[in-house]
DNA sequence: AAGCCGATCAACCGCGATTTG
DNA sequence: ACAAATCGCGGTTGATCGGCT
């Protein structure tokens, strides 16, 4: 593929931005919008590569872009979920309204980085240019989401994926080991993106070494207790990521199940409901809406297997 | 005062993904 | 279907600053 280098022509500016230019691309950007930044530096009389300017302007010029100090509350969420997502910092700032991904990554590269380099039992590794990770390490966030929940030996990773199977425990219980296929008919979902988190964790699936929760293959009903069982649901193409960018801490909540199941019944024309704690994703399923707070495993095309509890639980905690 | 060093952060670079023609 | 163009991401660099000797 023929690609030409960003910044071939001889003569750019390069380093820092003067208050000029800062000026000139602000109006630019004003009076036309963002995008085609290949041209945008020419039409504006910028003597700057186009990449120069997207970047001066998404990281600097932006008027959304929050100054000062990252908060305490920040801090935590940058290292849940860089637990969560591992340097996956364009994600990790999706959650950080006002931050940019360059300014969340020199954080941690510096701050939080550091301090986990100085307290080496904490999970996650840093990502410095003075301490650089091994191959291992790199890019391969910790697994912690089973803290505190019946342990799976798994290995986590921020690779994109699509669910094709939830497992669900029931309210009430019912028939032990009990395992229904929902039709293909009724397991459409057309989930609309979602910005925030276009990426996943997925937690390998454990066929082959059982956990101590008792789930040792995706058909072999989970035996948290002898009320449980799987259902075996059928979602198509649901996106995990939609699954993954809705609040877990509501989707799993024992305590709480039904508050975030209202009366959504859609269209009182068929038998599909809306999941809203699914940041507005539609499925439609044959599932009653009280079994999506339930949702325990959801298995995904390439075999792998979320665990949303644990996932639930990690959020939930400020723990580390 | 001068030099060194570590911390910080804006900016650059390379590359994969996506869009466009 | 393909190539080119563009975008966006993550890793890295380098200028700057402040503290220390």
């Amino acid at each position: 593929m023929g690609r030409r280098p960003c910044c071939s022509k001889e003569g750019l500016n390069r380093g820092a931005w003067s208050v000029v230019e800062d000026q000139i691309l602000m109006d630019y950007i004003k009076l036309h919008g963002e995008g085609n930044w290949r041209s945008l530096p020419q039409k504006a009389g910028l003597n700057r590569c186009g990449k120069s300017s997207r970047l001066r302007w998404l990281n600097y010029l932006r008027p959304d872009i929050k100054r000062g100090n990252i908060s305490h509350d920040e801090e935590e969420l940058i290292l849940r979920l860089h637990k969560l997502l591992g340097n996956r910092w364009s994600l990790i700032t999706g959650r950080l309204p006002g931050r940019t991904d360059n300014e969340i990554k020199n954080y941690w590269n510096t701050k939080l980085g550091k301090r986990k380099r100085d307290h080496p039992s904490s999970s996650s590794a840093p990502n410095s240019k003075h301490s650089k990770q091994s191959e291992n390490e790199k890019n391969e966030p910790i697994d912690e989401l089973s803290a505190g929940q019946p342990k799976i030996t798994t290995l986590v990773r921020t690779k994109a994926s699509r669910c094709t199977k939830i497992f669900i425990v029931p309210t009430q219980p019912r028939d032990h080991h009990q395992v229904e296929e929902i039709d293909d008919a009724n397991a459409a979902v057309i989930p609309p993106p979602n910005p925030m988190v276009d990426s996943l964790v997925t937690q390998k699936a454990v066929e082959s070494e059982p956990c101590s929760n008792g789930l040792s293959s995706l058909t072999t009903p989970v035996e948290d207790n002898s009320l449980d069982f799987i259902m075996n649901l059928n979602v198509g193409d649901l996106c995990l990521s939609e699954l993954l960018g809705s609040e877990f801490s509501q989707l799993w909540n024992p305590h709480d199940d039904h508050e975030m199941i209202e009366e959504s019944k859609i269209n009182g024309d068929n038998d599909n409901w809306l999941c809203p704690s699914l940041d507005q994703s539609i499925i439609y399923t044959d599932v009653m809406p009280e079994d999506w707070t339930r949702i325990n495993y959801v298995e995904t095309r390439d075999d792998t297997v979320l665990h949303l509890g644990s996932l639930a639980s990690f959020l939930d905690s400020g723990d580390d």
